[in-house]
RNA sequence: GGGGAGAUAGCCAAGUGGUCAAAGGCAACAGACUGUAAAUCUGUCCUCUUCGGAGUUCCAAGGUUCAAAUCCUUGUCUCCCCA
């Protein structure tokens, strides 16, 4: 017995547009749907992470999974929601992006049961149509007059933003991927974000006047926080999914600092606990809320997802180390091994050994020697201020000296940078 | 084309000759309290600093003045009203 994806989405909170008969055709028949990624950098992010889930909310209600990576419309740009228009990248940025892309959607979906998961490049149908053919076979279904009706054409055009003729054909091109998906993929249903409801409608109106088709689309809500901030975003940026730009503990920070607010919001979209599980853990957690059980949860789930156990279980561990008990004795007793692999993800910056044999002031060595403070004065404001720690230790005076006994396993310290922000210092 | 208002720090916004590195608010960062929550309170918030100061700012360029964010001239841009 199928679920039903609708009422999946809507108890989980990120239904936002469904078009008439789409709940029906999927508790009717195995649907086949898609959701296109551009490729605007390589890496996806938590942002696209949301997609992904519904992708994956999709696939275990029985049905059959699209994930488009979009080659050839990342050459154009999606203008929805844009305010300006948009740089184009070069050709040579999209290729690699695109493959980093479909490296990492690769790692979510099951491609091997009956309802097997399909990764597609809208590279593969773009590549050779030509201009004539195009404009004879898709421009000529969708007008100007409908384009023009288009939210964010409307928007641009109403705050006389420039719109390139580039641009605007975006949402043919979209349009054109749900028809090509349509014809050759039996594809029925364009997921994705509320910003894309206008691409979507534009393909299932287009299905419709080519092929007299039924085609059907379904948005999810944006993602957004309690305090009104943009989510995925960290005061060091963007959070990925690639582990190189956003490492599995930082990762893991992300979930785990989230507010309760938040939490209960998001653990319903990022993972697939069911209503009875979320439930029973948001009872619990407020039984007990400095366990912090749905941060943990949340972060467990996604984290191990993302990455891998073995990343979470260090994740884990670093935090526990970082923000648990941990005592200056604790960390004193730490191997060297352990240490490196509790602190892989922390930003890491070097220190002659040499000069900590005579002792380096920690206003120098919190400024010019390790970078963690851009200034001198800075650097003396936040110690002063109690926000420096040295192994977890507070630093208020700024006339100390580092030295090498401050040293774990005899390379290291751990530096603080208010409550959050740590560095591993290395003596080399 | 005519008339009016305006441009101040990341954003909003006060300041109309010296007491101005420039009120207040938001955002940000840090501290306290907590639970790596929220709320609240405190500190920092142009740059550098040996914490004494030093340097560079109020659309741009000139000018008046001992002294200009503030007055004058020109230019650029924004908004509003009338044609």
């Amino acid at each position: 017995m199928k679920k039903n994806f609708v009422q999946e989405l809507k108890w989980r909170g990120m239904l936002r547009d469904v078009m008439p008969g789409t709940e029906e055709i999927l508790n009717k028949e195995t649907v086949t749907a898609y959701i296109g990624f551009d490729p605007t950098a390589d890496s996806l992010h938590v942002g696209s992470l949301a997609q992904i889930m519904t992708l994956l909310h999709f696939q275990r209600c029985g049905h059959k999974p699209i994930a488009l990576v979009g080659g050839a419309t990342g050459m154009i740009g999606d203008p929805s929601g844009k305010k300006e228009e948009r740089k184009l990248l070069t050709v040579e940025e999209i290729v690699y992006n695109e493959s980093c892309i479909k490296k990492q959607l690769g790692k979510f979906l099951d491609f091997s049961s009956s309802n097997a998961a399909e990764l597609v490049n809208n590279n593969d149908w773009f590549q050779d149509i030509r201009a004539i053919s195009f404009l004879r076979d898709v421009g000529k279904y969708l007008t100007v007059n409908y384009l023009l009706s288009k939210g964010f054409v409307k928007d641009r055009l109403n705050q006389e933003q420039e719109l390139s003729f580039t641009e605007f054909n975006y949402i043919l091109m979209q349009a054109y991927d749900f028809l090509w998906l349509y014809e050759n993929k039996n594809c029925k249903l364009q997921m994705g974000g509320s910003d894309q409801w206008g691409n979507i409608t534009a393909g299932t109106e287009l299905i419709r006047k080519k092929l007299r088709g039924n085609a059907y689309g379904l948005t999810c809500e944006l993602i957004t926080k309690s305090d009104g901030t943009k989510f995925g975003k960290t005061e060091t940026g963007n959070v990925w999914l690639d582990a190189s730009k956003t490492s599995p503990y930082q990762f893991y920070q992300f979930w785990m600092s989230i507010t309760d607010e938040d939490a209960k919001k998001y653990i319903r979209i990022f993972t697939l606990f069911t209503k009875e599980e979320i439930e029973l853990l948001e009872q619990k957690h407020n039984e007990a809320p400095h366990l912090r059980l749905l941060q943990k949860a949340l972060g467990k789930d996604v984290t191990c997802r993302v990455h891998s156990e073995a990343d979470y279980d260090a994740s884990i561990e670093a935090s526990e180390i970082l923000f648990g008990e941990g005592t200056t004795d604790a960390l004193k007793k730490l191997s060297e091994n352990d240490l490196l692999a509790a602190f892989e993800g922390v930003p890491q910056v070097e220190v002659s050994k040499a000069e900590l044999e005579n002792g380096i002031n920690v206003v120098d060595f919190f400024s010019d020697k390790t970078k963690i403070f851009p200034s001198k004065g800075e650097a003396r404001k936040m110690i002063q201020a109690g926000g420096v720690s040295i192994n977890k230790t507070k630093l208020r005076d700024i006339a100390l000296s580092i030295t090498k006994d401050s040293l774990l396993n005899g390379k290291y310290i751990l530096a603080q940078k208010g409550k959050k922000n740590y560095y591993l210092v290395k003596a080399g």
